[in-house]
DNA sequence: CCTACCGATCGGTAGG
DNA sequence: CCTACCGATCGGTAGG
């Protein structure tokens, strides 16, 4: 692991933790192990350091579902779509957790900025689960009033497990092996036939 | 209102927006129209400050969800239930924000204690939900396994909803005018009977 | 509720 | 990647 990773790394969890005004950049350098005016080499600054992970961030997490973008069965990629936020929240935490503090934690312009492009990219995810909810309604696999019903449910769903998972709260673990009922009772509720 | 009033909202604002480490106490006299030095006639510490405002603001959500404490129709008190909670965040949301925050945003032992009420608190409601699920089971109103396994997926769409609601992603207001639709959808996904 | 002040730490730079 | 240093601001106190 290079120096750079390991600044990414140490920072994407700090942030996630203390968030960005409580992580200090003396502390990230300790825990890299390196004096704090070396960071300056990888960084120009503090801000740059958590706008670049946040973009980082939110590319890899987009990666991630990009292989669902292919055709398919409506139904079956709604639910493979679904337990790939978690399986991704499972293997990167710091990540997901980082990006929740960067839209919800940082005033001024650096807080709007990371606010924009993470909720653009939650945006998307919403379009893309409506487009999937009005193709599942062509074919007679659910019914709902409007497409966009059933995709903000999926969301609210989404959001609040991973707030569960993230935040470590006693009832993170009782998610983690129920996330497919859970999913069959989402189904249902959106209006998927069963 | 008086000075003492006007320094517990602003910091809840603050706190809630910015972060517990990104808000000073210099910025936050600054807000209430006072000097720094003066906060402390009404707190010891800025630490004090944080815990007093989490403390009040928890027993404040617990005491607006009390009056459901009286026994009812099961399906009646879980639907009340839900819409009370996104009224008392309508109302007071930075106080939910606060809440948010201190449970996820503190490192160190500040930050323990603050998640620890937090969760206590959290779990409460979950316990409550499902011993209301247990009932509902009990009278017929509702297929499960187990009463905890829908009031897991309750406690997902609430702060699910909460999140979106309280940090303003262009979905909030779409929630606002749809929660008892969403309340039908949660109710059937929770095996409810219609 | 104020002025005046404390030591500590902040993000960041110079120069090597 | 380091030592040495910068001005600014931090939480908090003394004394009125």
């Amino acid at each position: 692991m290079t120096t750079l990773e390991r600044i990414r790394d140490t920072a994407s969890t700090l942030f996630a933790a203390r968030g960005y005004a409580g992580t200090s950049m003396s502390r990230l350098a300790g825990q890299v192990g390196i004096r704090k005016a070396s960071l300056y080499n990888y960084y120009p600054s503090k801000e740059a350091l958590l706008q670049d992970l946040v973009a980082r961030g939110m590319s890899a997490w987009t990666e991630a579902s990009e292989s669902l973008q292919e055709g398919g069965d409506p139904r079956e990629r709604l639910r493979v779509y679904f337990h790939s936020i978690f399986a991704f929240a499972d293997a990167h935490p710091e990540i997901v957790a980082l990006i929740r503090v960067a839209s919800t934690q940082i005033g001024g312009s650096l807080g709007k900025r990371c606010r924009g492009s993470a909720v653009e990219e939650q945006g998307r995810m919403v379009d893309e689960v409506a487009e999937l909810c009005r193709r599942a309604m062509e074919q007679g696999q659910m019914e709902a009033a409007d497409p966009r019903e059933p995709a903000l449910l999926w969301t609210a769903v989404v959001d609040g497990v991973l707030m569960n998972k993230l935040f470590a709260t006693p009832r993170a673990a009782e998610f983690g092996d129920r996330l497919e009922p859970l999913w069959r009772r989402l189904w249902v509720a959106m209006g998927g036939v069963t």
